[in-house]
DNA sequence: TCCCTATATTTGAATATTCGATTTTAATCA
DNA sequence: TGATTAAAATCGAATATTCAAATATAGGGA
């Protein structure tokens, strides 16, 4: 896989916050909406743009589909797991996405329930 | 500086190998230019592009400015020193350049001389 | 002062990226 | 089977990026 190539998918903010998002845990489109207070169409864009450049997976059960990052991919380039675990730490949209994603992993919430909660209604 | 806009400016093979030369050597325009085998105008827009996001700085000198990386930055992102001393070594063309950089620095020729000669005519 | 050279900037065209809206595909379930 | 739902793919429009070529700037030396 071209480094270059990589590059390019993790210098767009929605999918930096994905890749932030996942190191924590697995999730699906819709999860990732609901967290990332973004539409669907653009969930699924930038997945499919990390899945293309290898550094998620996708795992399907039932009809949802459950993202993880790639490990393998990642134990080839020290730096994306640097970047992910340290560099993020300082970036706002990041932490507050994390935020969320612990407050709806403490709610009785499930990829089910989420789409039709206002869990997220006052944007924290 | 915002981390988005610093993974941006990775992304691109040009620049990342601006950058991998200059980890080795500070280096002025005119050097880069023929290091690389691109024109004037590229090189400087990168160069332009490097220093918008406080990645390089440049020092001049006479009529040359000479480029380094800018340590200050880097030592606040790892990931950065990381991608460059050890991903770098996977890429190709960035292995070029720097075997270019050694026939350069073993030759006598200098910044004023260079651009005269054919050093680099057999592109190796 | 007037050229020469190194570098930067501007221009306009080509290409790439991103977006929301919409449609399509595929799985589930009544 | 037909309705529902999750996710992916497609659309045209807006924006950003990139390029080479041309022009501008600025310093040094004649």
């Amino acid at each position: 896989m071209d480094i270059i190539e990589i590059l390019k998918a993790l210098a767009h903010e929605n999918r930096i916050r994905i890749l932030n998002l996942l190191a924590k845990s697995e999730l699906c489109v819709c999860e990732l909406e609901n967290l990332m207070q973004v539409n669907q169409s653009n969930a699924s864009r930038h997945l499919a743009k990390l899945k293309q450049v290898n550094l998620i997976k996708g795992q399907k059960n039932a009809q949802w589909i459950y993202y993880h990052l790639n490990d393998d991919l990642l134990a080839e380039h020290d730096f994306i797991k640097l970047l992910i675990e340290e560099e993020l730490l300082n970036y706002k949209d990041a932490r507050e996405d994390l935020k969320r994603l612990e407050k709806y992993k403490s709610s009785s919430l499930s990829c089910e329930t989420l789409p039709d909660s206002d869990i997220f209604q006052n944007n924290n």
